[in-house]
DNA sequence: GACGTTAGTTATCGTCTGATACCTTGTCAA
DNA sequence: TTGACAAGGTATCAGACGATAACTAACGTC
C-alpha cells in the first residue's frame, strides 16, 4: 500500500532506530494484513510495504506468527485505550459510541481485528481476543453504568459494522434495496439505548 | 477431520457418482476451511479430508478459489433456506431466533461464513455476502413484521455470537469473569425484542 | 463382451514462501 | 581515527502449494 520512492541517487542511506523501524513495519503490516489476513499475506508483502528487505522483517520479529501477534496486540491495545479514555458520566453511552465511530474512521485496524477473530482457534490469538472482549464489556458497564444487555448490544452492533465494512456494504448500498436499508440503519445506530 | 481407513485388501474400488462426490468434497472442504480459512487451507488438506487425491479436487472445481466459492455459496444458500422456512406469525421473532440456534448447533458452517466475510473485498465473495445480508434482513422484516432496528439487532446479535464462537469464548467462560458474563448474556439473548 | 465414457490416480513442474547464513555500512563513543 | 555495535541487505535453501499432463480402471450400453 505505502509506495516507496525509487532508490534515486542513493545518498548515504538513512538508518532508523530500532523503535522507529518497529513502528513503521507494524504500520505497514497492519495495512497489508487488513486486506490479506494472516495466511493470505506474505512476509515479503509486509517488507515491500515497509520498504525494507523480507529477511529483515522476519528476523526482526522472529517469525511470521510473532509479527502478526505483535500487530494484533498493538491493535487491541489501541482499541482498549480508546474506550478506557471515555470518562464515566450521564452521557457515557454516546461517548462510548463516539469512540467506536473514531475507530471506524480508519477501518484498517478493525479489519485486522476481524481477521484475528476468525483465526481465534489459534491459542495466542484467541486468548488476546477473549481478553479484549471481556475488557470492553467490563469497560462499558463501568463507564456507562448500563446493563449487561446494553453492553452486549454495544459489542454486537460493533461486530455487525465491522462485518459490513469488511464486505464493503456501504460502498455497494448506493443502489438501494434491502442492503441500503440495513446499512443506513446500522450506521445511524438508532434504538441502541433500549 | 474425516479419517479415511487404510487401503486394506483394496477390493474393487467403489466409485461415486459426480454428484455424490461433489457433496462429499464440499463437506470435507467446509470442515477444513472452517479452521484454516481460505488462504490457510491447502487443496491437499481438502483432498485428504475427502479421501481423494489433491489433483482431483482441483480439477473437479477448476481452481481453489472456485472451490471456496462453491463451499461459500452452498453455506449461504443453506442459511437462507433455514430462515425462509420460518412462517410468518405472531411468534415469528422467536422462531427466527430458533432458526439461528439450529445453525449454531454445528458451528462449522458459520465459521466458514465468517472466513468469507473477512475476505469480502474479494469481489465474488463480497457480492454473495452482501446478497446474503440483504436477504436475511428482508426476510426478518417480512416474517416478523418487525422494525428495521429489530432486524438489524437480530443480525448484529448473530455476528456477535459467530465471533464469540470463533474465538472459543464459550469454552473459556467457565473460569468466570467478564467474559463469562458476556457469553451468558449473549447466549440467553435477553432483551432482544425491544 | 467389446467399447466409449467417466471417475480417479500418479508423476511432475514452476512458483511462492518463510527462514537462515553471511556480508555491508552507518553511527557513536573513546 | 578507529573500532565495535547495530541496522539492514544479498544470496540461498528446503518445503509447500496449485496446477497440468498423462495414465488407469470402473461403469453403462449396444
Amino acid at each position: 500500500m505505502t509506495i516507496e520512492e525509487p532508490p534515486q541517487a542513493r545518498g548515504p542511506v538513512r538508518r532508523m532506530s530500532r523503535e522507529e523501524r518497529r513502528e513503521q513495519i507494524l504500520d505497514a503490516a497492519t495495512s497489508v494484513f487488513a486486506t490479506g489476513g494472516y495466511a493470505g499475506t506474505s512476509t515479503d508483502d509486509v517488507a515491500r510495504a515497509a520498504g525494507v528487505s523480507q529477511p529483515y522483517v522476519v528476523r526482526f520479529f522472529g517469525t511470521k506468527a510473532d509479527l502478526f501477534l505483535a500487530v494484533f496486540d498493538r491493535i487491541t491495545a489501541q482499541i482498549i485505550d480508546r474506550f478506557e479514555a471515555v470518562a464515566p458520566g450521564p452521557d457515557a453511552k454516546s461517548r462510548m459510541a463516539g469512540a467506536y465511530t473514531d475507530l471506524i474512521a480508519d477501518p484498517t485496524s478493525l479489519k485486522v481485528l476481524m481477521h484475528g477473530f476468525v483465526i481465534g482457534s489459534e491459542p495466542a490469538i484467541g486468548a488476546r481476543a477473549r481478553a479484549t472482549f471481556a475488557r470492553i464489556f467490563a469497560l462499558y458497564l463501568d463507564r456507562t453504568g448500563g446493563t449487561a444487555e446494553e453492553a452486549r448490544n454495544f459489542l454486537a452492533h460493533g461486530m455487525l459494522l465491522n462485518v459490513l465494512f469488511a464486505i464493503e456494504a456501504p460502498q455497494h448500498a448506493a443502489t438501494g434495496g434491502a442492503l441500503a436499508d440495513l446499512v443506513r440503519c446500522a450506521l445511524t445506530g438508532e434504538g441502541l439505548d433500549a
